[in-house]
DNA sequence: GCTTGATCTAGAGTCGACTCTAACTCCTAG
DNA sequence: CTAGGAGTTAGAGTCGACTCTAGATCAAGC
């Protein structure tokens, strides 16, 4: 089974654009099969991998990064240190976002406090 | 006691030239004091304050949205309620993020499972 | 007085990540 | 057989957030 640029938009919430766009940047593991006239088949396993992107970049990974370790992956076994490698740093990298964004919350729930009255204003 | 912009920078970790144009885009709760000469003079409550820009900066709070909080902060009393509005949407907002990124946590983990030979392959 | 390094302004440039346009093709329903 | 909607490409445009440049001024030490 296998699915339109339109199908997959909607499932990822990706646009057909951004779709196109991280294809020309060679964010997909394999190259996107077409049907007879050009149309792009897409299929489940592209949109898991899509999705395995999609947390990527919104854990903040670049593009150049994403596609560097796709292409690791693409090259197939022999390699896995490396894609190791650039997922524990990324790890480290999320793990300071956490601890960042957790500093933030407790900026905002004090002023928030302060500001329902529950502390005193300083 | 007051700071030069580059002292400031130094605190802050903000560049001397985002220092000047946070201030042109109207971060900055009181205007910041000249000495004769037209340098820039810093307090430590617009340290302080930077301090507060810069976490909501570094947790996605747009310079457009800092500004309008900013605004209400300038006019002084009388309008709470907004800015307590104002802050629990970005907690929420906040929150949000920190479940994004957990989630994006688990499937490094996962994949780090794998490559480790602690997990099968799927 | 002179040099050096920090600062000033206005405005231009960069960068990452999309986002859209134009001009065309293809498929399906009526 | 034709109208409309979805798809194609190459390339241009946008947006947010800086980041830098040019050319001038200022302050401190020699």
């Amino acid at each position: 089974m296998t699915l339109s640029i339109g199908q997959v938009a909607e499932r990822t919430g990706l646009s057909v654009h951004t779709l196109r766009f991280y294809e020309r940047e060679g964010l997909l593991a394999n190259p996107v099969r077409r049907a007879a006239g050009g149309r792009r088949l897409y299929t489940e396993d592209d949109v898991g991998w899509l999705g395995v992107c999609i947390r990527l970049r919104s854990s903040g990974m670049p593009l150049p990064v994403i596609r560097e370790y796709t292409e690791l992956v693409r090259q197939g076994p022999g390699n896995e240190k490396e894609r190791l490698d650039l997922l524990k740093r990324h790890r480290e990298h999320v793990l300071e976002q956490l601890a960042e964004l957790n500093a933030c919350l407790e900026v905002i729930e004090h002023k928030v406090g302060i500001y329902e009255g529950r502390l005193p204003d300083c």
